[in-house]
Formats: structure tokens, sequence, C-alpha cells
DNA sequence: TTGACATTAAAACAATTGTTTAATACATAT
DNA sequence: ATATGTATTAAACAATTGTTTTAATGTCAA
């Protein structure tokens, strides 16, 4: 078998394999992406996958694992949970927090691009995914959302707009290939990226509203 | 060169191939298909893909080619061209259009299923793909918006507003591994399916006439 | 220094995959 | 009936890819 050290210790060709494998993995997801490319940029022999994480899908969980551990470090969701500001508002920080995550360009920009990239093109690894960081944003969402809906709101509807508004932020990621071609004037940086979380806000609180009037 | 009959003319074993190719790209993506597989299905020789299509690829842009010129045959887009209705039934056609096709189980329900993998993961036919199919559709849905948005909305306005709507719609069939595990209850059958068209037209409706209200 | 152990390196292996070849069957026209 | 061109088949080819092997290198304690 390979090498298990304790825990959390990582020798430094591991530590340049999870980075280089997060870059590919995020861009051109599990399939594509080719052992030798990540040991190229590495700067690790081929042999290096196997050995230090048995297989290519032991390193490909190691990369989700390694995500998970340095998540919400750059933006922590913890406004998000204040029950004491206006649902509005959290409901604000919420999207800003998923936008500017999806459109970091930041150095550690891989880890949310891999996890959408996760949601559509699942892996064995997605059971853990959905369980250990997809579940607690969604549960965060749904009670922003039942809050601005009111507690009439049905379990059915909430889950809807949870979807909705979750839609609306995937979207301007999945679909840049197509978006690029179909609106040559959208661009993403941070300017426009704050924009764009701005519109989602004010689309879905205008929406949530109209809702909980039962229009 | 492969054979090239004048044209629209195609053999038994072309059409095979064609259905074929179809569900195996739509389910699996171009990349993880093999030509091996859809000749298993169509009950053809391991060659037949190259003589009759030249490569991989070739199949594959006939596939989408195949799929365009039997587009709009069971869901027409008309009525929501039909400028005298109010344009906040337009979008509601429109959408249940889009969701309909996207979740039609019926024989060639591999077609939109496709156009929506090839939105996520492009290929070399993305290009074809925009200017001929998706982009007809993004300005029927651009002249909905902008109608109930008022002559008063920015370009940039109507563009998000678009990219909301459609994102809501493409979201529940691009991100289906996870809603499964994330909300078990959500099904996608006929009846829940008309649920969803609505839920989404009612959210996006709402959403539209707040921000016509300037708010 | 020596021995034990972890790490790295080069090469080769085995399986898969897209593609090609060469032979064969089949139809149609002369 | 013969010839011609199309379609199908089985087999092999060539390239890629994940993985393994075997040897070499480095490190640190005894």
């Amino acid at each position: 078998m390979y090498p298990r050290k304790s825990t959390a210790v990582c020798t430094e060709t591991q530590q340049r394999l999870l980075e280089a494998a997060g870059e590919v993995f995020a861009a051109q997801g599990f399939q594509k992406t080719t052992v030798r490319e990540i040991c190229r940029r590495a700067r690790a022999n081929v042999a290096a996958v196997n050995y230090h994480f048995g297989d290519k899908e032991g390193l490909y969980a190691a990369v989700l694992e390694y995500a998970h551990s340095h998540a919400l470090e750059k933006y922590p969701l913890l406004q998000t949970e204040d029950e004491d500001l206006p649902a509005e508002q959290r409901l604000g920080t919420f999207i800003r927090h998923v936008i500017f995550s999806l459109f970091d360009e930041g150095a550690p920009a891989w880890r949310s691009k891999l996890m959408a990239r996760e949601m559509i093109e699942p892996t064995a690894a997605l059971d853990a995914v959905v369980a250990r960081m997809i579940r607690p944003t969604a549960q965060r969402l749904e009670s922003i959302v039942r809050a601005i809906l009111g507690a009439a709101a049905s379990d059915a509807q909430v889950r809807l707009c949870q979807l909705s508004i979750i839609g609306q932020c995937l979207h301007h990621r999945h679909a840049q290939p197509v978006i690029q071609r179909l609106f040559p004037q959208q661009h993403y940086g941070p300017e426009e990226v704050k924009l764009l979380a701005d519109h989602i806000t004010r689309f879905s609180c205008n929406a949530l509203k109209g809702l909980a009037r039962g229009q």
C-alpha cells in the first residue's frame, strides 16, 4: 500500500501534486485530465501520484479533502447565520459569497470551480461532497429563503426557490463558453462580478417578496 | 474519404448510428462515450463510424445536425412570438417549452439533453450550436424580457435577466445528481415538471415586475 | 560508516480507444 | 453472367493512459 502519514502532514511533493491536480481537475474535469499533466505541472515523476495517493481516484479524493479543509477561510459565511440581520441582507451576503468564490481568480481559485464541476460531472466522491460541503450551504440558504417567504410557505416552495437562486449563480460559471459567444459584452472582472451579485440579489428578492404576497 | 451521399438521404445503419450516438453522447458526453459502445447499441461494426462519418467528431457533428433538423417539431416555440399576447403569458409558454423538452423522457429525449451538455462541456461544434440553436432561442427570450421590463431597461439588465431565467431552468437538469441527494423528495415526473415550470414562471414574473418598478 | 527506510526516477506493462486495412458480401447496371 | 461500386466484417495498428516494477538517491539513526 502507499504511505499513510499520520495525518495532515504532507511532504513537499504531495503539496505540489494537490495544488496542480486541483487546478487541472477544476479546469478539465476528472476524465479529461491525465496524471501525466498533473505530474508535469507539479514537477514530479509519473509514478508520484500512485506512490503518494494510490491511484488517480485517490488523488482526486485527497484534492477534495484538501479543498474542504481550506474552504471558507477566504469568504466566511458567518454573517449569513446572524438571525438578527434582515433576511434580505443575509440573502445578499450569501449570494455575494457564492458569486465571489465562483469567480475569484486568486491563488486557490480552483476550489469552488472544482465543486461546481463535481455537481454536473459527478464522480464517486459526490456523496461526500454533498454531505460535507453542499448540504450545509444549502441549509443556510434554506433558512434565509424561509425567513423571506414567511411561515406559510410550503417545504416544496422553499426548495424550489432555493434551486432558483443557486441555479442563477451557477449558470454563469457552467455556461460560460456559451455566454461568451452569446454576449461578448458580458465580462466577469471584479467590478462586473459585484454587479452580477447585486442583480441576482435584487432579482431574487423581488421574486421572493412577490411569492410571499401570494402572487 | 468517406461516402458523401447527396444530402439528407441516410442508409439504415447511418440512422441507427445517429440515434444510438445521440443517446450515448447526451448521457455521457463526448469524451466518455466510446465508438465501440455506440456501434454495439446500433448493432453495427466498429468501423461503421469511420466509414460513414469519417471519425468520432464527424459523427458528433452529424448528430447535432440531425438533432437540429428535427428540433422544434414536438414543442414549437411559435406562440412565444405572438406580440399580441401579454408578455407574462409568453414567458410562461417559453419556460414551459424549455422545461418540457429538458425533461421529456420520450423517444428523442436526448436532443435537448445533448444541447444542455454541450453548453457545459463544449466541443469544437459549440460555435455552430450557438449560432443555429441557442441564439435564436435567446432572442425570443430577450424580446419577452424586454417587454416586461419596459423600454427604460438597459441592455445589460435585460441580458442579466435572460441569464437568470434560463439559468433556473438548466440548473434542474445539470445539477440533478446533487439535487437528488439533497432533496430526495424532488421528483421530475410529468406532474412535477409542470409545477416546476409554473414555479420558475411565477418566480421570474415577480422578479421582472419588481425590477420594472425600479426595486 | 553502515543499515534501514522513505522518496524519486526511468522504463516498461497492460488495457483501452480511435482508426485503418484487407477481405468479403451484396446489389445494380452493362 | 460479369463487372463495378457500396456496405459490412474481422483483425490489426498506433497512440494514449493509468499503473507497476525495479533500480537509484537521499536521509537519518545506530
